[in-house]
DNA sequence: TTCTAACCGAGACGGTACGTCCGGTCTTCAA
DNA sequence: TTGAAGACCGGACGTACCGTCTCGGTTAGAA
């Protein structure tokens, strides 16, 4: 039968694409995920079912392209993490950046989505961490060698394992509703990591 | 006519709530949270649906539910955290069970789905939190505290905050895929968490 | 996973039965057979489509009942054939009202839907005769028999091919638009079949 | 702006409209009238669905090029009515072989599906009629004339009409399964029909 | 002989309806 | 009065085709 052709992605509409994205992003803001569906993508797309279906396999995929390229446009390449040479004030500030970011309904909503999907979708889970959450994780492997090479951390520490003590934390907060996220909650955190819980 | 009186809870069906629990947790662990459906588990129950929507009101509820009841039981007060007075060897020990835990299957497939849902649904997510989460947390809190009567923890740090340093990175790791879980990996946790990562 | 169950038709809701019938004979009398849709009948009689294809297998199904629910109620035991001793007059009269019948567009458009269908689907070709048309045919048969009785028609002649000779070609003239029907046609029809081609 | 010029048929593909009318057939005879689709029948004739609109305007009316094709073809001019004289013996003839006909699978599909389709949608009836089945009565209509010069048949008699007291009962229980279809049966017609129900 | 206009295969597109599944409500009957 | 059973309305699913619309490519006849 052979129905199974990969479609030919020359021929691909760029303007369905974007209004898929736009429908997508939309939807989801207003309301949620769970009631985005993908007929509803469509209506608002002014698009036919069988668009969507030719070049996603489901909404989740939908939602996780239309959230890349919003970064993508946006973002240009996000913000970096400065490098005054003092440590505990450049992860501070860019902590506190992440927590306006976190309450901007504009990125939450599909963020929280995405986020969710993957927890229970491996393979979607997968792709989120290496295309959205891993290059922003190297941004702070960077400055921590950095840091290294300046002093400021121990050399035998691995870096990608240390910024999980104050990113992952402020990550659980948001995902899971398990704590209240402020500036004065990111500074400790940085505090405690830098200088440990045992006394010096 | 009013007919959205709350039912009876004294004339409750023990019987019928244990099967709705034993269904609900094996059709998750058989098919996943999203396959699961209402329908589904009231006839792998052996129950009307009515059953189920007068006394939980989504499949979200039934499950977590289901999931507190096989805590309860099964569980017993969990386990707690050991106090041998080398805090980071008892720290350690805790998170290498929490290690194993994670990976069991058995606990594996509801927990995600709850998680996942609660990511999404802000009302199931703080009630996950503070009947699943939160109270295993406290263990946490109440070893810092200890600690720091011992002197091996500094007076001015928040206990509650000093556990998101270690649990957290694991959590997020677990929950998204975001990295690999190994004892190494949770020792290696305690041991910036305690030290920093700033030279001594 | 046995599914196939029966439903119970004890249970079945005679509001939604009626509605369904009504809105198929409406929609299939304003826009046609082709353009009849399941979703159509559902959307118009205030019904669920599963509620349609609990009870029926296809829209010509549905459209088969509703049109011998019409007959039933409206038509009582439809009309007879009259007996008034003059076999010619009698055919005559009720090929007339036939002709009258054919062209009353409230019989014409479901009538046609459902011989189309008929010629195409065997089974339920095989069910309208058993149902609408052989009934029919058969009190012609009564005429020609109490005829025979009468030595209007020759005793070695079946009555059941006989009716074929005056009833078949009006059938087909309408059913296929080979020819004009009127009263005179009818007429001559009875005429020939009477009396015979060959001179006398 | 101007699209809907009429395409040049001068430039027309040869091998392409064969392909169509084969494939068309083919799908026929396979799977039927209604699951015949214009994408079907252009994915086996290897041609694009465009080349299809292109030249006809509906399934329906490439079936019916497709089929008075293959009668030119196949048939030349099909078969005429023999007239040795005996009237009854060559009408009785010609229906034994329009019975083994209709029960010739080759064409009983195609013509089931152009009759159903004409039943339904006028204008496809009345070029079916036109360019199929009235031809073929025109050939008994020249046999009853040549009958009634002979004395054979009443000079009175519409010899049109007359044609139908035979060919219709036959068609009719063909189209609409009303019926069994034997040489018996259709001997039985015509004798009916030349001498008339009543006594002589 | 080159240009250009059309047909051609292919298939993406906006749509409609399909037949299925399930959500959540309501009704019936047995215990 | 609870509970099992399941019919009901609604609505999304993912698929199949519809008829329209590009997109190269090929294949004439006109320049």
């Amino acid at each position: 039968m052979a129905k199974n052709v990969a479609p030919d992605s020359t021929r691909r509409s760029e303007k369905s694409r974007r209004a898929i994205y736009d429908a997508a992003l939309a939807l989801v803001g207003e309301v949620g995920y769970p009631k985005t569906t993908i007929e509803g993508i469509a209506a608002r797309a002014g698009v036919g079912k069988q668009t969507i279906y030719r070049w996603w396999s489901s909404k989740a995929e939908v939602l996780m392209e239309a959230f890349l390229d919003l970064g993508e446009q946006a973002g240009g390449e996000s913000y970096a993490i400065p490098d005054t040479g003092d440590l505990a004030a450049d992860l501070k500030a860019v902590l506190r950046a992440t927590v306006d970011e976190l309450k901007d309904p504009r990125f939450e909503v599909p963020s929280r989505a995405l986020a969710a999907e993957g927890v229970v979708n491996e393979e979607l889970g997968r792709k989120f961490v290496e295309k959205l959450l891993e290059p922003s994780l190297q941004l702070y492997v960077a400055r921590l060698r950095s840091a290294q090479q300046a002093g400021d951390v121990r050399p035998e520490i691995d870096p990608r394992i240390a910024l999980e003590l104050f990113v992952s934390p402020l990550a659980q907060r948001w995902l899971q509703y398990s704590g209240p996220i402020s500036y004065e909650y990111t500074d400790t955190l940085v505090d405690y990591a830098l200088y440990g819980l045992a006394p010096r």
